[in-house]
DNA sequence: GATCACATACCGACTGGTTAGTCTGCCGAG
DNA sequence: CTCGGCAGACTAACCAGTCGGTATGTGATC
């Protein structure tokens, strides 16, 4: 009964507790979440919680770290590719779309709670969100350049608008409605190729 | 020197109250706002606070309201306008951008505390959002009916993408950035109105 | 292979500070 | 005199983080 090290049994303590925060985060809220209440759910208590973690800010940054590697390695592998613009641009717009319903409760947290953290933190995931931001810009100028796409809008606004329907996913999307993750991200990033016919 | 009741100097107590509890709840938060910050912003003591207000949430639930009310009635006036389809979606979009970003601090408050409400009051909320919802997916609805609008994307989403870069907005829009109000709106109004391009 | 030193992983009572809401009472106007 | 409007001290609850303590494992030494 040695669960100590790497093991093989049920989740290691560090997982079981950022996936108990992120469950209760995204359900009552950072603030309303007590530590006590955390460490409960995971089923250990506050020694080991601040064993593996300096701060409840810290769990809250960690969850953050998690949903932005996940999302800039996707977004690169797609931008990347090789294909036409509008074929790399729709398939990236629509990734985003089915992995956020995916991981609804991180992004919820992630829109909800930003301003949870401290400054420096926050700095932090405003340059790495930037990164993002211009990765997807720079697809829609690709396509404005090249003439696939109209000009109409300034870039910039074009990857908020759609960042703004993804954002907003967590507020009406519901996994027992009628559209399935892979149907809305096709849906909105048709109407994002639509919008951007010249 | 009174300033009593209803008089004619400064701002009354009570919106002074709300006032105060607008700019706080949208810079830090509701639960990261103290009662006692409110009430020394508006230069009253607690005694003033709950003489007006049964608790602190009702004072977020009457920030809610007033935002609801506001543009419940202008959608309405140019729902109901004597103009075709096409010209009356685009008027209802552009005109809810121009007011969210005219009143920024109500609309980051309504999009990021809404959880804060007790179920109750929050089921309120949301059968009055659900209203302003339903109008403007009839102006969607209609448009298709009749033609002018594609009929490739379910109304109710496109309603969700609109009010996506609408609820968006109090992330990124800066008042000292590049683009005003007016030509945010313009540009947004337009995505939506060339997305549903037959 | 027994003993010791030391580290990792975790427990849970406790502390210092904060907070929403209450309550008693003062004050000026009618 | 009394009543709305408000002041401000007070209370009961809660909560993040601390700290001394325990259990178990690991490697070195004899």
């Amino acid at each position: 009964m040695a669960r100590t090290t790497g093991g093989g049994g049920a989740a290691p303590v560090p997982q079981r507790l950022l996936a108990a925060a992120t469950r209760l985060f995204a359900e009552r809220g950072y603030d309303r979440t007590s530590v006590q209440e955390i460490v409960e759910a995971a089923g250990v208590t506050k020694g080991a919680l601040y064993h593996y973690f300096g701060s409840k800010e810290d769990l809250l940054q960690e969850v953050y770290a998690r949903v932005l590697r996940l999302q800039q390695e996707r977004l690169d592998a797609f931008a990347d590719a090789d294909a036409p613009v509008e074929r790399r641009l729709r398939d990236a717009a629509a990734d985003v779309v089915v992995t956020t319903i995916e991981n609804l409760d991180d992004a919820s947290i992630f829109f909800r709670s930003m301003h949870h953290l401290s400054p420096e933190k926050n700095k932090q995931v405003r340059m790495e969100r930037r990164r993002y931001h211009e990765r997807f810009r720079a697809l829609v100028e690709e396509g404005q350049r090249t003439g696939v796409f109209s000009t109409a809008t300034p870039s910039d606004l074009v990857v908020d608008y759609h960042f703004g329907s993804v954002h907003h996913l967590s507020t009406w999307y519901r996994p027992d409605g009628p559209l399935g993750p892979r149907e809305v991200a096709d849906h909105l990033a048709d109407l994002l190729l639509r919008a951007l016919r010249p």
